[in-house]
RNA sequence: GGCGCAUUCGUCUAGUGGCCUAGGACACCGCCCUCUCACGGCGGCGGCACGGGUUCGAAUCCCGUAUGCGCCUCCA
C-alpha cells in the first residue's frame, strides 16, 4: 500500500527554511515510494492574515518543487467533525466535560509506545500523560486533538516530523485508539540548528525560502543541501540531482540528530549546482531573478553575460555586483588605477583598430602590447580591468571588452586616463 | 523539577564488533594553474564527550556521568 505523508504548517508568514526540511523528506520519502504528499494547513487559529500567509506557503513549496497531491486542506474546515468526534468519545466515555471544554481520558498505568522509524522503540509512561483538552471551551478543536483527526481523516500512513513533537505522539496514539481509527507510524526527524546550537531563528541570518530566493540561491542546491542534513546516500555522494535525491532516499539511512545549518556548504552547493545548468537555462534563471529583483537591464545583453559568469559566481545575486559594468557607467578609485597609464594609453591604441572585435582578438592585441611595454599579464591587464569594469574583480577581461563594444571600452579607458 | 531525544574533525556526515594507522564534503592554511576572481588539481590542519563494563577484539553492545536540545498551554 502506498503511504500517504503530509505536510501541516501553520499559516503565521514565510516558509521557515527547518519547516522546508521536514517537507522535503515527507516529499522525497513519499515520491520514492510512490505514495502521496498532502499539503493541510493547521488554521486553527483564526486571528491571522491565513489566505496571504497560505498563498505564500504555496508559492514558496512551487519554487522549491516541493509539490502536493490533492487539494490543500484547513484545519478550520473540520472544526464541526471534530467536536463530533469528542463529543462521540464523550458518550462512549472516553472523554468528560471539564468547564466547558472536553477533556480525553488518559490512561493511568501501563506505557504508550511506539516503533518510531527514524529512533527505534520510544515508550512513555502513561502517569505522565494528563487528560488533554481536545475541545476549547470556545469550541475550537486543540492541535493535539485535530491533527490526529485529520491524520485520520486523510488516510496518513507515516507521519513524518519534527522531534519537537515527540511527546505530543503518545496522546496523538491514545486519540487514534479511542477512536478505534488505524495508526499510522511515526517517525522524528531532529530540528535544524543555528550555529549557536539553538534552533533556527531569524537572527542566525536568512530563515525563509523567501530570502534564499533573493540571494540567488536555486532550488535545486537548496533540495540536495537539505535533504543531507539528517539523511546521506553513502560516504561519498554529496551532489545529486532531483531525480537521484529521489531515487536514494529511505527512512533507514535518516538520522537522528540535529545538525547545523552551515551557510557557507549552501554557497557551495549553490556554485555547484549554478556550474550544472545548461547555459541557456542558466540564462532563463539568471534573467527571471533579475526581474524580480527589479534590474530592468536588457535582457540580450543578459544572456550574452551568462559565460563570463557562470563559473565565477555562486549566487545569481552576485551577477549585479560582478557583472554590472556592463549594464552601468562604472567610477574607477584612482588609486587603483596608479601608474596604468602606459597600459592605458596602448590599450586603447590596440583596441581602435582591432578588427574582428572579439576576445581573440583582442586578447592578441593586449598582450602584443603588454609584451612591447616589458609588462607581466598581471601589471599590464590590471589596470585595464579597473578602467573598463570599474573593479579589481571581474570576469575575464578580453571577453568582458567584447561584450562592452569598442565605443564602450574606449571611452571608459579615456575617462581613465583623461584627467590626469 | 519531571519526562523524552541526542552526542564521530569548527560544520554536515560515512561507519551497524575485526576492512579504521577512523573515510568523504564544506570551511581554513599552503602549493600549482592563471589577466583579477572563481573553477580545477595536489597537499595540510582537524574528531569517536567522559568513566566503567561485555568481548580475543569496541567509534560500533550495556550501564552511569556530563553536555545540548525538546516537551510538560483550553500554542502549533
Amino acid at each position: 500500500m502506498p503511504p500517504v505523508v503530509r505536510m501541516a504548517p501553520s499559516p503565521t508568514g514565510f516558509l521557515h527554511i527547518g519547516g522546508v526540511h521536514t517537507a522535503l523528506f515527507n516529499w522525497l520519502f513519499a515520491r520514492h515510494e510512490g505514495g502521496e504528499f498532502r499539503l493541510r494547513i493547521e488554521n486553527t487559529d483564526t486571528s491571522r492574515e491565513v489566505d496571504e500567509a497560505t498563498q505564500h506557503i504555496e508559492e514558496s513549496l512551487r519554487w522549491l518543487g516541493l509539490t502536493w497531491d490533492g487539494p490543500v486542506t484547513f484545519q478550520l474546515d473540520r472544526m464541526e467533525r471534530c467536536e463530533q468526534e469528542a463529543r462521540r468519545l464523550v458518550d462512549e466515555g472516553k472523554a468528560y466535560e471539564d468547564e466547558g471544554a472536553i477533556r480525553i481520558r488518559m490512561p493511568d498505568e501501563g506505557t504508550t509506545g511506539w516503533d518510531d522509524l527514524i529512533r527505534g522503540r520510544v515508550e512513555v509512561a502513561n502517569e505522565t500523560i494528563e487528560d488533554l483538552v481536545a475541545i476549547r471551551a470556545d469550541g475550537r478543536p486543540t492541535y493535539n486533538f485535530a491533527s490526529p483527526v485529520e491524520d485520520w481523516l486523510d488516510g496518513i500512513t507515516h507521519v513524518l516530523r519534527g522531534d519537537d513533537h515527540i511527546s505530543n505522539t503518545p496522546k496523538q496514539i491514545r486519540i487514534l485508539e479511542a477512536f478505534g481509527a488505524p495508526v499510522p507510524q511515526y517517525g522524528h526527524l531532529a530540528n535544524i540548528l543555528g550555529p549557536d546550537g539553538k534552533k533556527l531563528s531569524k537572527r542566525h541570518g536568512a530563515v525563509g525560502v523567501d530570502e534564499f530566493r533573493a540571494e540567488g540561491y536555486i532550488p535545486e542546491a537548496i533540495v540536495n543541501y537539505l535533504a543531507l542534513l539528517g539523511w546521506s546516500y553513502d560516504d561519498k555522494t554529496e551532489i545529486m540531482t532531483v531525480p537521484e535525491l529521489i531515487e536514494r532516499f529511505t527512512l533507514e539511512r535518516v538520522g537522528a540528530s540535529p545538525a547545523v545549518f552551515d551557510y557557507a556548504k549552501l554557497e557551495h552547493f549553490n556554485g555547484v549546482h549554478l556550474r550544472m545548468l545548461p547555459p541557456d537555462e542558466y540564462a532563463e534563471r539568471l534573467v527571471t531573478y533579475l526581474r524580480e529583483q527589479g534590474y530592468d537591464w536588457n535582457e540580450q545583453l543578459i544572456r550574452a553575460a551568462v559565460p563570463l559568469v557562470q563559473e565565477k559566481i555562486s549566487r545569481l545575486g552576485e551577477f549585479p555586483q560582478f557583472a554590472g559594468f556592463l549594464f552601468r557607467d562604472v567610477q574607477p578609485d584612482p588609486a587603483l588605477l596608479d601608474g596604468g597609464a602606459p597600459m592605458l594609453a596602448a590599450a586603447r591604441e590596440e583596441l581602435e583598430r582591432v578588427e574582428p572585435f572579439t576576445a581573440d582578438r583582442i586578447e592578441v592585441a593586449l598582450r602584443a602590447a603588454a609584451d612591447r611595454l616589458g609588462l607581466k599579464p598581471r601589471q599590464a591587464f590590471q589596470p585595464i580591468r579597473v578602467a573598463v569594469t570599474g573593479s579589481k574583480v571581474s570576469p575575464g577581461l578580453f571577453e568582458s571588452i567584447e561584450l562592452l563594444g569598442r565605443e564602450t571600452a574606449l571611452e571608459r579607458l579615456n575617462a581613465a586616463a583623461g584627467p590626469s
